[in-house]
Order: structure tokens, then C-alpha cells, then sequence
DNA sequence: AAGATTGTTGCTTA
DNA sequence: TTAAGCAACAATCT
């Protein structure tokens, strides 16, 4: 699912496409993906505009016009969000031409605007969700996710902060968003792998410079993977319907059994925390 | 055919 | 308070 790079990457395009557009219908396919109750949803959303789109970490926030409600939006592991003009076809991929049809068998919300575009959202495993928020729940929310990479609070005094007096395993730390916000398990074994620093590690047996060579890498990985409208593996798409570009710049994600770039020993996968988890057992240490 | 999958939360246990 | 493990959400792929 989108990482930060994904959904800023979706914020950006949803930003040019949607905005100021009156939404003339809301259907809902599947109710349960709504977390309010679906007559108030629809009626805080009939006739006004989206008229902001704003983003912590992997959530996005879009602010409605009576400028009292915010409809925060999480894509979770499947989620997509397409706007599609005019016509229900869409074109679309970084190399090869993809058609698809929309609505398509996961199309579970679909909003349609004054001018007939629409935008679909899409989640094949349901683990998404949409809920309007009021100001001060939007803002409270907003406070329980920690710096992320990009952002202007984002330095290394705000990343030792975050990290220190933990006793935790690095790996799981950085994927905690109330920690760190923003990566997810893509873009954290990219990170470990540019620190040349293993996932396993515990907070509290990093150096100094392991620290800096996190934060950097963070910086460094996250900017360049919204730079490349971020990784799609298999689901992640654009607001445009288009694949992200990063794969071709991933290390040690999906790389298990290849050489690695740097050392030509094989790329390891484990289980860490749950997740699969890819490094190099020469270069990390 | 069991195990895995870009995420998060809640529960249990320590 | 902190941390780890697990199940759950649901569908698909290998």
C-alpha cells in the first residue's frame, strides 16, 4: 500500500484535479468502508467543495467548504483513489500503456462533480477507510503522528528526539507513525539499507553516526521516492490511474536472493516484527 | 495448499 | 510506561 512518497504523490494530483469541484453525488457501494453514519456522510458532502487537501503521514485530510468538517481519507494496504474526466476508460502506467475499466469490481465509493468527472475509490481488500472529522478531532488526530521525513519540523534533532531512551527494535520503531510518520515497510528497508545499518538493531545500541546515517537516509529515500511518484508493486496507482516509478530505484525491497548492488552477496529476507523484511548481511551492520 | 501481501489497531502478556 | 506477539480486517497470488 502508499507509503508517504504514494500518498503525497495522490495528494498532489487529487490537488489539480478536484479542487473547488462541487460534489453533485456520493454513492456508496460498501458502507462499512464509511466510519460515519452514512445519511450525515452524504449530507456533509452534497453540494460543497473540497476546497484544501492536506496529508499526515499516510492519511490524507480534505477539507470541506463549511469550513467545520475535514473528510480524511486512509488507503490502508489497496486503496486507490482515481479521478477519471468524462468517460469511465483510463490509460495509464509508467512504461507499458494499462487500460482499465472504471467502475471496477472494487470501485466501493465514488464521488461525481458538477462537471460529470469522478473519482473512484478503490479497495480490493476493504482495509481503507473514509471519515469526516470536525475541526478539533481532525486536529487532535493530526497530533498523535510524529515528525516525518520532508517536513519542515523534520531534522535531526526532531529524529534523535523521537528515537532516544527506546529500547526497541529499529525496524519496528520506524514504522511506528506515532514515532516517525510517513514510511512504511518499502521504504524502511530502503532506509536501513542506505544506513548501512541493520533492521534488527536496537535503538539504544545505535551511535551517533548510525543515527545521522538514518536520518539522512530517511531524507534522502523519502524526496527522492515522491520525486518518482513513489513504488508500485502491484496496487499502488496515482490519482491519475498511473504507476509510481521507484521500483527501479529499490536496493534490498523484493530483492531476496539477488545480488546486491553494492557487495554482489545475496539479498536476505526474514521476518522481523512481523513484516517481511530485506537487507544485506555484508553492507548492514 | 499453506503462507505471504505497500497498514493499523486492539488485546494479551511480559 | 514500554515492548512484543498475535489476531483481525479481506482478497488474491504463489
Amino acid at each position: 500500500m502508499p507509503e508517504l512518497p504514494e500518498v503525497e504523490t495522490i495528494r498532489r494530483g487529487l490537488k489539480t484535479k478536484i479542487l473547488n469541484k462541487t460534489i453533485k453525488s456520493i454513492k456508496i457501494i460498501k458502507p462499512n468502508l464509511v466510519r460515519n453514519d452514512i445519511f450525515d456522510f452524504q449530507k456533509k458532502l452534497k453540494n460543497k467543495k473540497i476546497i484544501n487537501i492536506d496529508r499526515v503521514g499516510k492519511l490524507l485530510i480534505l477539507d470541506i467548504e463549511d469550513q467545520k468538517h475535514h473528510l480524511t481519507i486512509h488507503l490502508k494496504m489497496t486503496g486507490q483513489l482515481i479521478y477519471v474526466e468524462g468517460d469511465k476508460i483510463i490509460a495509464g502506467g509508467h512504461n507499458l500503456p494499462l487500460v482499465e475499466k472504471l467502475p471496477n469490481k472494487y470501485s466501493y465509493i465514488i464521488l461525481k462533480f458538477e462537471d460529470n468527472s469522478q473519482l473512484f475509490f478503490n479497495d480490493m481488500r476493504q482495509f481503507g477507510f473514509w471519515q469526516i472529522l470536525n475541526t478539533q478531532d481532525k486536529e487532535d488526530l493530526k497530533k498523535k503522528y510524529g515528525p516525518e521525513p520532508g517536513s519542515k519540523n523534520y531534522n535531526f534533532r526532531s529524529f534523535k528526539k523521537a528515537l532516544v531512551g527506546r529500547k526497541s527494535v529499529l525496524k519496528s520503531t520506524l514504522l511506528n507513525q506515532q514515532i516517525i510518520a510517513g514510511i512504511g515497510n518499502i521504504y524502511v528497508d530502503e532506509i536501513c539499507f542506505r544506513a548501512k545499518v541493520m533492521p534488527t538493531r536496537r535503538i539504544n545500541t545505535l551511535t551517533e553516526q548510525e543515527l545521522k546515517k538514518l536520518y539522512q537516509a530517511s531524507q534522502y529515500i523519502i524526496k527522492k521516492a515522491i520525486a518518482n511518484k513513489g513504488t508500485t508493486f502491484s496496487d499502488y496507482r496515482n490519482a491519475e490511474g498511473h504507476k509510481g516509478n521507484y521500483i527501479k530505484y529499490l536496493k534490498v525491497f523484493g530483492r531476496q536472493k539477488q545480488q546486491c548492488f553494492t557487495c554482489k552477496n545475496n539479498i536476505k529476507k526474514i521476518k522481523l516484527g512481523g513484516r517481511g523484511t530485506h537487507f544485506c548481511p555484508e553492507c548492514q551492520k
